[in-house]
DNA sequence: TAGGCCATCTGGTCCT
DNA sequence: AGGACCAGATGGCCTA
């Protein structure tokens, strides 16, 4: 019990605990690499909670008392997943990222790198826009482009101050902040008498050669391939 | 050095 | 039972 006891205390003093996360007696880190990312192993461990729980558990007498309970049962917490079923999960779960991370590079070479002071920086920076930031920029875009759908006479006017309002990238931001937009901005992404949501469909953008004039215009005006919008929107 | 962003792990919940 | 989805926690990296 003692060894028990200072093998925790050493794990919890000795970061990062990478043996006890990831080493498998039962040696199946084979399917885990061949999933993740190379050496990732050095550089997550278990958390401190995580930690203590093992601590605990393995302090607890072996004969732990049971729960006192009156008349109900005691909710059967389940077994925590073994240690291959641990990985497995974690597996599928950095893949679900991975599709995540990847239909976010897809909406980022959609989304026209506007005239924005710090956008336009980032972009001669070779860096890439942040997740928040791509989502607010496209809920802009998605905004300004079914204004445009509305008035197709003024497609160039649309494009142009849906980007160009703000002078720098924090305004700009803050104006395409799901929480932050007015309502009227909102009010051109929903289904409207004005503007009924089945209006949308009779277009598919799923094929290039029945894009709107204005929207291959406006994407070729922005560098981007007319595929681009359609793969974004079959994606 | 603090703060932002991100990847990953983890446990809970819901669904099939 | 097992997978999908989600949110919290954590640590690494980078920048102002």
């Amino acid at each position: 019990m003692d060894s028990l006891l200072q093998y925790g205390g050493d794990l919890i003093s000795n970061h990062p605990l990478t043996e006890m996360a990831y080493t498998d007696p039962n040696n199946n880190d084979e399917f885990e690499t061949n999933i993740a990312s190379p050496s990732k192993e050095d550089k997550y461990s278990l958390r401190p909670r995580s930690v203590r729980r093992v601590t605990e558990v393995a302090t607890k007498p072996e004969s732990a008392p049971v729960q006192k309970v009156k008349n109900h049962k005691p909710k059967q917490k389940p077994a925590p997943l073994s240690k291959y079923r641990r990985k497995t999960a974690n597996a599928r779960e950095r893949n679900r990222m991975r599709e995540i991370n990847q239909a976010f590079e897809t909406l980022r070479r959609v989304i026209p790198q506007m005239a924005s002071t710090q956008a336009a920086a980032a972009t001669a920076a070779n860096e890439k826009l942040t997740k928040i930031t791509t989502l607010r920029l496209a809920m802009k875009y998605i905004s300004s482009l079914s204004a445009a759908l509305n008035d197709p006479g003024n497609v160039s006017g649309f494009i142009e101050s849906a980007f160009s309002d703000c002078s720098d990238l924090d305004c700009l931001l803050l104006e395409s902040d799901g929480e932050s937009l007015p309502l009227s901005d909102h009010s051109s992404l929903l289904a409207s008498p004005d503007f009924p949501e089945p209006s949308l469909s009779p277009v598919d953008f799923g094929d290039p050669s029945t894009l709107p004039n204005f929207l291959h215009s406006d994407f070729s005006d922005h560098g981007l391939e007319q595929s681009d919008f359609s793969d974004f929107l079959l994606t």
